[in-house]
DNA sequence: CGCTGCTTTGAAGCCCTTCAAACCAGGTGG
DNA sequence: CCACCTGGTTTGAAGGGCTTCAAAGCAGCG
């Protein structure tokens, strides 16, 4: 159950096999919601905090018109809220994008490994500040990229993160979004995502079909995209 | 020196007399930064993380194109890179956009912290975790908000976190950016950003001249911006 | 086999950019 | 004290990227 998270915590020396134990004692049963599921609703008072286990998730604001933003991507392994224990409430809602399996963790836990895991806690700590690495290098996409390297940008970014968990590897990854989907992370019409997908695969840079991402070169398209994984923190790190 | 932290912290309960002491005790002497000045580069190891009390800076993500985005901006009482703790080197530059005191807290003293302070840890963690949800109100407006609602939208943000620290009122704040920052912010061209303030100016919603905003109407630009400022976390809480 | 929801395509238009030049304020030196 | 210089602001004209609106195409499924 709790081998994704192992092996993408270990990967990066961020836990030993001893905290990565006391961390997967806290988890409470799997619990799986439907695809469009909101499993975490803006402004709730929460008292747990979720990992997902299986499936694709997304962190979304919503505006009083009734367009939406995704701030984040989540995949499997990802702590999607673990930031509510520090907020207590989000500022945004958690959806299921795709059938999702996921484990909480009562705040109390957590409080706990605060009081007596401090290596825990920093390794806990650093991966909220590893999504907020994340989120910024998507305000730079959003303010500063065209269409085309968002989404290029945006591939990248999933092949990495997914390799990490053993879901992607050089000729692309699985990836059930709609264009919907993708027009909401990267402030565009599904429309025009669609447009910006066939330039990108007319280019044969990559192609999203069959819920699919194909990616015949992975170089180029990095190059393309000026993608550097340098904000993703892969290195190996002690504590 | 620390009275600007020790307001923003108290506002909120956020740290107790005793942890605000023990949070000062680690700050080095004050430095100071001429405007423009990057006083933290990308990518380089850090040992220590700076607390900004006095002038305006900001988190600067450079483009190969030389284009850039400005993924955040921090005020007086901003722990400007406190994620670097936990990241060890940064994704982005720091700027100092006008004259700038700062002082540092070596990590060694923020990891003793962490071994003995689990509350001031906390509180500290939450730092990080609110400044991750500015982040994603800012991928909301790039992605999802009109020229003149992210310049508003801005502006509020800006009254709200500014008169925290007491450098805000009703009437509005003095503000040393250029609009070329505004635009970095924003994800648009400086003269587009001219265009937009005469716009607002015009509908007597807002003003930026002189350095200095001034809001006629408080409730009505956050009404014409939709500003919510739930994302900034204001109420008090217990920890 | 028809329904539903997603994808694809087209046409028109607008928001924002680009390029260029004028304007203006503050600082410096003759 | 004015002339000049520099860097930021303002304005105009033209263009392009993305949106909007609308409809057709298509796949999966009851």
């Amino acid at each position: 159950m709790t081998e994704l998270l192992q092996r993408k915590m270990s990967q990066r020396a961020i836990l030993s096999q001893d905290e990565m134990t006391v961390l997967s004692e806290t988890l409470g049963s799997p619990i799986t919601f439907d695809a469009g599921a909101m499993f975490i609703k803006e402004g709730v008072e929460l008292d747990q905090s979720i990992l997902l286990l299986d499936g694709f998730a997304c962190r979304v604001k919503e505006l009083p018109s009734g367009e939406r933003q995704i701030a984040a991507l989540h995949i499997p392994g990802d702590f999607v809220d673990l930031h509510s224990f520090t907020l207590k409430r989000l500022d945004h809602s958690i959806l299921a994008i795709t059938h999702c399996k996921v484990a909480a963790v009562p705040h109390e836990r957590l409080r706990e490994i605060t009081e007596t895991q401090p290596a825990l806690t920093r390794a806990l700590w650093f991966s909220t500040t590893l999504d907020a690495a994340i989120h910024r290098e998507w305000e730079t996409s959003l303010g500063r990229r065209s269409a085309q390297q968002r989404v290029a940008h945006l591939f990248c970014e999933m092949r990495v993160r997914l390799s990490l968990v053993g879901l992607a590897d050089d000729t692309g990854f699985a990836f059930p979004l709609l264009q919907q989907h993708l027009a909401d992370c990267l402030g565009l019409t599904a429309v025009h995502v669609n447009r910006v997908l066939r330039q990108l695969r007319d280019a044969k840079l990559v192609s999203f079909q069959f819920r699919r991402v194909r990616i015949p070169d992975v170089v180029a398209l990095e190059k393309y995209c000026e993608f550097d994984p340098a904000y993703l923190y892969l290195e190996r790190r002690d504590r």
